[in-house]
RNA sequence: GUGGCUGUAGCUCAGUUGGUUAGAGCGCCUGGUUGUGGUCCAGGAGGCCGUGGGUUCAAGUCCCAUCAGCCACCCCA
């Protein structure tokens, strides 16, 4: 172990790479602000009770993927593996019950302890959306569709591809669930090792295995449709129609699931193929029991997650610093005023550099670099005219500009 | 957690059947300019060859372990 390089799974994000995050960030921030949802956040870590009873105590997140740790008398907290759990424990204890709908927006670190992959990290980041308090499938309509807009506003939309389904109430759901059981019990020692776990923890997901011999028997396992009944059939029909009213394409696919028991109605994945086995971008569904599971009132909901790493990853174009304007003294006499004028101009609103130290020609190759769009030469020839001489650094034209109308003549720069 | 591939300069990589001072391109620094960047030329710095052990007269090269990254599974953003 070297203890000089970061914990497994965990890396830096260096100023390059935290451009493309803050444009990720920023762009579905302001989307979602268009759709009215409010940006919040909740602490990093909870007890770990909060986590443990939203996701289910045999969910793998729970079973093998938590921080945990003890903090004196026998108190136990756990850092986020997801953001909706601690949005819902908000909501609860912050009485936000009272002003339902909540619709919010956030964005933070998340921890899972698992093998580390490109676009799969241990402490990850994810934008999140939720919409609590509303029952109608005009809700899955909006929040997909805030999905939708996200992915398009960061150039993502060919990129991305709609996968949806629907789980049916607990009513269907459960029925669905019985003859899953008692379909594949009847190949137990067919099934993989996997599958045969599944079967017990989570039957739903063998319809999602790779196991070539999985997939045989899945070929002619029971369909969810035959077990959704009329009140699951129209609730689906009325959000496929919302989206179709609105142009967001999607791809119907019935083995799409969710594991935990509070899930209902829709889910939804926008997947991409350009990040092998991490392909899901931005996923979520309804999950009208959670509220509830966690000791609230009974309060619908729906919401999804975004991986940061993963989006930032999909981006064409880093986006570039913005260009300074750069302030370069000639001769000590010049110094002190430079520093001045500098200040000022960063007052009056420009990003400016003023480099620590050099001649004039390593402080051109440093403006150089930083891809500054001018410089300001300032020595005892301006000092006593009272002005700079401004150098465009794209053309190389050099003109003198009195102090008083810089600001002015700076701003005309493209 | 399981299986596999890979670790050589800041970055991308070369390094022969094990053989003497480990190389290139890019980047970085200095100079060619007393007040003018990008281009060009010259010079320079920078390597516990991921880490630890082993085999050998000799290891960047072979073996073992370990750490890390990557790929697939599991699961997920």
């Amino acid at each position: 172990m070297n203890s000089l390089q970061p914990v497994r799974g965990t890396r830096d994000i260096l100023p390059d790479e935290m451009r493309r995050h803050r444009v990720v960030i920023e762009t579905a921030r302001a989307v979602a602000a268009r759709y009215g949802y409010h940006e919040m956040a909740t602490p990093v870590f909870e007890f770990t009770e909060v986590f443990k009873r939203t996701l289910g105590e045999t969910s793998d997140v729970v079973t093998k993927e938590m921080y945990t740790f003890a903090i004196g008398e026998g108190e136990q907290v756990t850092l986020r593996p997801e953001a909706t759990a601690g949005v819902a424990r908000a909501l609860i204890s912050g009485g936000l019950t009272q002003s339902l709908p909540l619709k919010v927006f956030y964005n933070g670190p998340m921890f899972r302890h698992e093998r580390p992959q490109k676009g799969r990290y241990r402490q990850f980041h994810q934008i999140d959306v939720e919409l609590l308090g509303v029952a109608e499938p005009l809700a899955d309509v909006e929040i997909i569709a805030l999905g939708a807009d996200i992915l398009a506003a960061l150039g993502l939309g060919q990129h991305t591809t709609l996968e949806l389904n629907t789980l049916g109430d607990p009513e269907s759901r459960k029925a669905y669930r019985a003859a899953l059981v008692e379909y594949f019990s009847a190949y137990r020692d067919e099934l993989s090792d996997d599958s045969r776990d599944r079967l017990t923890r989570n039957p739903l997901r063998i319809l999602d295995s790779k196991d070539k011999g999985d997939r045989q028997l899945i070929e002619h396992a029971p369909l969810f449709g035959d077990y959704l009944n009329q009140q699951s059939r129209d609730f689906f029909a009325g959000v496929l129609a919302g989206l179709d009213l609105l142009g967001i394409g999607y791809t119907l696919n019935d083995r799409l699931v969710r594991g935990l028991d509070y899930y209902t109605h829709t889910a939804f994945e926008f997947t991409t193929t350009a990040l092998g086995a991490q392909g899901t971008v931005l996923a979520g569904g309804r999950y009208d029991g959670l509220v509830e599971t966690m000791g609230g009132p009974s309060v619908p909901g729906i919401g999804w997650a975004a991986g940061v790493e993963r989006l930032s990853l999909l981006l064409a174009e880093p986006p570039l610093p913005p260009r300074p304007i750069v302030v370069v003294p000639v001769g000590e006499a010049a110094q002190a005023a430079a520093l001045k004028l500098t200040q000022d101009l960063r007052h009056a609103g420009f990003a400016v550099e003023l480099g620590y130290s050099g001649n004039l020609k390593k402080r051109l190759q440093r403006a150089n670099k930083m891809n500054a769009r001018a410089a300001l030469l300032f020595g005892e020839e301006e000092l006593a005219a009272g002005s700079a001489t401004l150098r465009d650094l794209d053309s190389g034209e050099q003109e003198l500009v009195s102090l008083d109308r810089l600001a002015e003549r700076l701003s005309r720069l493209a």
